[in-house]
Order: structure tokens, then sequence, then C-alpha cells
DNA sequence: TTTATATGTGCATATTTATGCGAGTCAGAC
DNA sequence: GTCTGACTCGCATAAATATGCACATATAAA
């Protein structure tokens, strides 16, 4: 019963924009907006999503960590050169000489759940991640930050 | 069976210090730290405090806002002079001449969901609050944001 | 093609969180 | 002293959220 990927990755973008709008304040309430807007899905592929998404729960509900989570990487991302995979559970990250470091703690202070930790040498960074659909998402988590910066 | 408001008010403070060290993932772990402290409190309580103190929900648990919420008004803290109350929905904030508009969108931009709405005149702004609770509560975060400001 | 592996989903439900209500405490008025 | 009103709290439970599981589809390998 799965949709193909590309329609979930469409629902996630569509609640990122629901959330720009203003907090949503309960999960089933995304689930009607989402509906109305021809997304098909129930509470549960919604609370997937929000913790996917990285959202967060404030006292007036559901929000997209607004500029400043993430930041940190976004202003690093003049420092990345290229990333690659190496199996599942790790993520090299070349940098500029020098700036492992600097990238290595932007990482660690963006607070994003799918990263284990990370070792920064010289010009490489090293990030462990739990399982493949981690890396994945950090990947899209770091090509969307560097979008920004 | 209320506690002293001291009780209450010590309480909030614990569990601001243990957010500090890092976020609780559920409600009933706040509960068991502040029981090793000393503090008696059910998950109903805690749920209350929260709210009060402002603390989001992410993927990793309960946190308070870093510095980051709150700090427009910490910023702006400098133009204050004296704050009033005026029945239990309106809070008078007289501020230095000319700063009051300012003053007033840092209270926007705080997003404290016990506001209202506000107007800024010239060396005036006029707060409005939900109820007598909402104009505490925003008086006891306008203090806290001075003393960090 | 067939087979194996991985992924996304809904359902049902476990877990977690929020809240209506009544009881207990305090402060001030009388 | 009693009364009143404002407040906090816990209990019980309603409401909301997270997740184990089974299955359907997609993807990769043979």
């Amino acid at each position: 019963m799965p949709n193909s990927p590309e329609i979930q990755s469409d629902r996630r973008q569509a609640i990122r924009q629901i959330l720009e709008l203003g907090p949503a304040g309960t999960q089933q309430s995304l689930v009607d907006a989402l509906t109305s807007q021809g997304f098909i899905a129930t509470q549960s592929s919604v609370s997937r999503d929000l913790k996917e998404l990285g959202a967060i729960k404030t006292a007036k509900g559901y929000e997209l960590p607004g500029p400043g989570k993430g930041d940190e990487v976004a202003e690093v991302s003049g420092f990345l050169r290229e990333i690659e995979t190496a199996g599942p559970n790790l993520l090299v990250i070349k940098t500029a000489i020098g700036a492992a470091q600097r990238v290595a703690l932007a990482l660690d202070r963006s607070g994003w759940p799918e990263m284990v930790g990370n070792v920064g040498g010289d010009d490489t960074v090293l990030v462990a991640t739990k399982n493949a659909a981690a890396q994945r998402n950090l990947l899209a988590k770091i090509d969307r930050a560097c979008a920004r910066g």
C-alpha cells in the first residue's frame, strides 16, 4: 500500500508549506489540510513525516524550526567540497583544507537526530549515521542547508 | 493540596536546570528527575509547568527554546522604564521616548502565547493579555528577558 | 522473467500528554 | 472567628501521538 517515493516527498513538501503559513495544532489538522490538497495520509504517516522534517511542537502547535536550526550548517556550506557515502553508516564529507573541524562542529550543533556522531580531520569529516535511511535524510538536509547558505 | 507558591516556582526553576543539561524524553522522566531532587510532582504538573516555561518538544524530547526565543525582547530591555497592570487584560509598558514602536515589534516577534496583541505609541506600549494568569506570566517573562539583556 | 531486499503505509494499539473537576491552602475582607 | 475568591494540585480520563506488525509496492540482483 505504499505510495511511490515521489508521493512521500511531495507530501512532506506540502507539510512544509502548510507549516510555513502557521503552526498546526494537531497532527489530525494536518491530515485534513493535506486531504484538501489531494494528499491522502493518516495520522501515522504525518507523525512520521513530522519527525523526519524535524518539526517541533510548541505551545502553538507544530512548527518548523525557523531559520536558526540547521543554519549552523548553512554557514559553513561554503567550505564543503564533496559528499560521498561509504556503506549505510558512514558519510564522507570533503571540505576546504583546514575547515573540517569547523564543519564537524557545525554538524554537531545542528542537532540532527540521524547523525550518531562525527569526526573532523583536516579536510575530511566522517559522519556516522544510524542506517541507510538516516544517511539519505541527512544528505538531503545538508543539501537543503547548502541551498540556504 | 497545593504547595506554597514558592515550591512551584522552585520546581520550575529545577526543570529549567534539568533541561539545560539535556533534552528530556518524556514528562515522566522529568517527574523522576524532580523526585530525585526532592520535588514531588505528577505528570500533570509537569505538563503544566512545561507549557508555562514555553518548552518545546523536538525529536530528542523537551527543550527550552535556547537563547534566541525571547531574545528579541532582551535586546530592547534597555528601553524599558516601567511596567504596570491595568486590569487583568492589559499591561502598560513605559519605554524611553520614541522606543515604544521598537519594543512593541520585539514583543510581537517573541511569539509569547499569552500575549494577544499590542500597540506601540511613542513612549508607551499597551499589551493585551488573555487573562490575569497570562498577564502575570508575561510579566515574569519580560523580567527574565531583561535579566538576560 | 523470478527472487530477494528494502521501503512506505495503514491499522490497531501502546504510550504519552492535556485537561475537567473537586479538594486543599492561603490571603484578605468582614 | 467565618466567608470569599484566587490559586495549585492530583486524580481520572480524554485527547493526541508514537509504534509493532503485516502487507503492498518498488528496487536490485540473479
